[in-house]
DNA sequence: ATAGATGCAAACTATTTGCATTCAA
DNA sequence: TTGAATGCAAATAGTTTGCATCTAT
């Protein structure tokens, strides 16, 4: 079992390249949003997005951020996690990896272990996979009862 | 490999068993949503549910559809499927069971294969798990390029 | 009889869109 | 220079809530 652990501070021609590779142009806007992605843990949804990009950008519409976060997903630089009850949820953590859902306080934490991820056929029935992602339900740390 | 096969027309002493045991009153509202649900394989949004009750209970109104299908939900009697980037969507298929949705058409497809069940330890870090959803993304029959 | 359920309308929250302006390439 | 990206405001979806009425128990 190992939890994913991402870097701290990401260099930010690292991302700049990010960008341009996915043919997205290089902008301020962008690069906040990727950063702040990248250092974020729990998974924010775009309006936590907007206030963390805020920080560093405050003239930053939560307009924009919905755009920059789609433009990020269509280029897979990020990607959505559907939480049942809740908003949409951005990662941009690109492993392969499953995801802790706390049934209680709804937290989402980022779970790395080979062995969960199923072996996918080349075809299911007439459907053709391409990914497998683990959503695990119970309780977090915080959330559990206490022994 | 196995797609769940629901039975066409639950009998509806079943239904109202199920929401007797369960501590819910009976009325012709949730009846309706219940088996609308049970009759559904294709994951519908509330909106959908609203719909197709209608057809049968022509006076229910959306708002009523909502809070039935939470009281459903925290009942255990149906479960609601995340799906990144879209609403919503309910299940009343309670047997342990996988997704396959389709990432272009967004359609959800049971899926039903205990070789894809991870077997969960009894603890992932301080997290306490319960249950584990396995979202296969992929294309569906209909959306996938023909050969 | 009475707590739970319903229906309506209004309130909220989340997300998208149109459009004029700005800016990266 | 020019199309892509931004910011604003307005529009649209999706969901919840308050409250009076109704009804299953």
């Amino acid at each position: 079992m190992r939890i994913v652990i991402r870097s701290a501070q990401p260099p930010p021609e690292a991302l700049a390249e990010s960008c341009h590779a996915a043919g997205l142009r290089v902008t301020p806007q962008r690069l906040a949003v990727l950063r702040v992605l990248m250092q974020s843990h729990d998974h924010p949804a775009p309006e936590a997005v907007f206030q963390r990009v805020r920080g560093e950008l405050p003239s930053v519409s939560l307009a924009t951020v919905y755009k920059v976060l789609a433009s990020l997903e269509r280029a897979g630089l990020a990607s959505r996690v559907g939480v049942p009850g809740d908003a949409n949820r951005y990662d941009a953590n690109l492993a392969p990896h499953h995801h802790l859902i706390c049934t209680r306080c709804g937290d989402v934490t980022d779970h790395e272990d080979p062995h969960l991820a199923p072996a996918l056929p080349r075809q299911l029935g007439g459907f053709l996979p391409s990914e497998a992602r683990v959503q695990i339900f119970g309780l977090c740390a915080r959330c559990r009862p206490r022994k």
